[in-house]
DNA sequence: TTGAAAGCGCTACCAC
DNA sequence: GTGGTAGCGCTTTCAA
């Protein structure tokens, strides 16, 4: 049988009352008592039933944190940031995956917040709605996602994008497909939003090709497409769709850059390592996790820090080897695109 | 306020023992009060209370998973098959990630075994006594490890190493290096140890060089000494290590697998990707994972289950690039090396 | 300053 | 079959 704050008010001489007192750092007693009470509790190897202690408290001293695919690198340090940032406040993290499916997320997400003091949610396709209702139950912080209402951490694109066309256009490329993730996530629509505008500044064509799944397999899948689409250049989902494009295109005989180039986003390990290596747009994924859960971390402290602060750590294009000079072209020409309108996207 | 089954008892107007029976599934009952004690639930919107559920019953239906590093593709597969198996279990997962570091993982350990029904354990590091120590106050499974009395799931390795021996010894290298991962790393020690046998067996010379940490810079940080030592083919850690040593030749012109031969453990992504693509010995990372989880059930259903039972998922070797004749060599010469006899490692 | 005691929500034992 | 009730270990009033 564990030991109990009784057995050390036994061994003390002492109320329960006391000994909870004295563990709990108050001080409002006698520094005799309490160094004598710390001192039993030592001895004894009590160790604080935090079950216990959560049922009377209403606080678990847990949170939960939900991700779509740990096998993606990008989620993985997202947990691992999350994790760390808990590790410190002395919080422990229910970890569930919910291997990219929807009906998995919604019961996940459901569940979940039921039993913590609050979640960080990476659920691209749980509804907005009921996202909302949850949010009302217990705080939550959403991950590359913004719902009204609820805090959250996503990447800001935007000059990342505009980076990566400019780029691509003084490559002298003119068209470009965009190889879209799953058609209900946020950051896929962002993404091909921000996509769209800095295209249109920029005065070249943009081809948007059916959604894939956001893995490896979802670019392999893509790549019959992409050849299709009659385009130069090719900016894709994440890395894992842009590298398994590069995989199928390099099966193909397909010269990259040399006949396409593809830009991805993340920065994922393997990005930096195939070769060629990928030009990506960096996100900053293990700092993503980490703010999420500072922001949690305060919302949890102090609920009136709503309505929703929203954090946005910014992306920037890592240029590799995966995009050169397109084709026809004579000469890369022209420096950056020029400022561009930063219009509205996903209705931020 | 969260709805309780007394307010459930209030609404069908019977007591709570009878409601708890019933949410319980006990068919001692009138199926008619059991219906309409189901239905209120439904309609009041009842969630059990794990907390208070779990310190009336003394167990959680939370499990705890500690892992070194989830920012290594073969820890986040092993994530993924723990947190798959323990969701069709209904349990939860608690993750802890100890960033490779011996102090924070045995204080995580510690604190872990005290607020779980089990745990799946990572732990390469944290000394056999205390382990079995904590193993007697929890259900507890080891991964990629084995301490007696306690229950594991390792890799049998002999297969793929003498494969790779093999390999090596047929494309004519007689002088390689291993490149050690943490000397306190059971798996360290169990991949050399078998390394050992299969090269005497092989009669091929082994280099063994320092220890390095088990991520990509410890590959970088090892690619000088591999020069120095006068090797033709040299098998990493892990492929991390690998990938690692890998760019730095890379960087320093040295052709791979013209000049030296790379061979990998783990078969991560990059692994495939990268060019040469990396020879390895695959390990069922995501199957490790489950297995484990898998096994801990088990114990948690039965303890008797102790003496410990061990899983063994075997590895094999996967031949890509990285892997070529050996300079010297005139011709690849030879099959695969005769029967090794397999000398006990790591005190199986 | 300290202690007694009431719960937190649920389970499970023991009567009826 | 059903209900009363005693906890599980801890926190937190409320009194003294």
């Amino acid at each position: 049988m564990a030991v109990t704050i009784k057995d050390i008010a036994r061994a003390v001489g002492v109320s329960t009352s006391t000994v909870s007192r004295a563990l709990a750092g108050s001080d409002l007693l006698p520094p005799g008592t309490r160094r004598r009470i710390e001192q039993a509790a030592d001895e004894l190897g009590y160790h604080p039933n935090r079950v216990a202690r959560a049922l009377s408290t209403g606080r678990t001293g847990n949170v939960g944190l939900l991700v779509p695919d740990l096998l993606n690198p990008y989620f993985a340090a997202v947990v691992k940031g999350v994790q760390a940032r808990a590790r410190e406040s002395g919080h422990w993290v229910f970890l569930t995956d919910t291997d990219e499916d929807a009906g998995v997320e919604a019961d996940r997400v459901h569940a979940l917040v039921k039993q913590v003091d609050g979640v960080v949610l990476c659920a691209p396709r749980t509804s907005e709605s009921r996202l909302r209702a949850l949010a009302r139950e217990t705080p939550m912080v959403m991950l590359n996602r913004r719902v009204a209402g609820i805090p959250s951490v996503t990447t800001a694109n935007g000059e990342g994008i505009r980076q990566a066309v400019a780029h691509l256009v003084a490559l002298g490329h003119e068209r470009l497909a965009y190889v879209a993730g799953p058609r209900a996530s946020w950051s896929n629509r962002d993404r091909l939003c921000l996509l769209r505008t800095a295209m249109a500044a920029a005065g070249v064509d943009l081809v948007e090709t059916a959604n894939v799944e956001p893995r490896f397999a979802g670019g392999i899948a893509a790549a019959d497409r992409i050849l299709e689409a009659g385009v130069t250049a090719v900016v894709a989902y994440n890395d894992l769709v842009a590298l398994g494009l590069l995989d199928a295109l390099g099966a193909r005989g397909v010269a990259v850059p040399g006949r396409i180039s593809i830009v991805g986003f993340d920065d994922i390990l393997p990005a930096e390592l195939v070769s060629p290596a990928l030009t990506t747009v960096g996100q900053p994924s293990e700092e993503v996790g980490r703010a999420g859960m500072d922001l949690l971390l305060r919302l949890m402290a102090d609920p009136r820090l709503l309505p929703a602060p929203a954090l946005e750590p910014v992306a920037r294009l890592v240029v590799r080897g995966s995009t050169g000079p397109a084709p026809g072209s004579r000469l890369p020409h022209g420096g950056p695109a020029g400022e561009t309108r930063d219009l509205r996207c996903n209705a931020r």
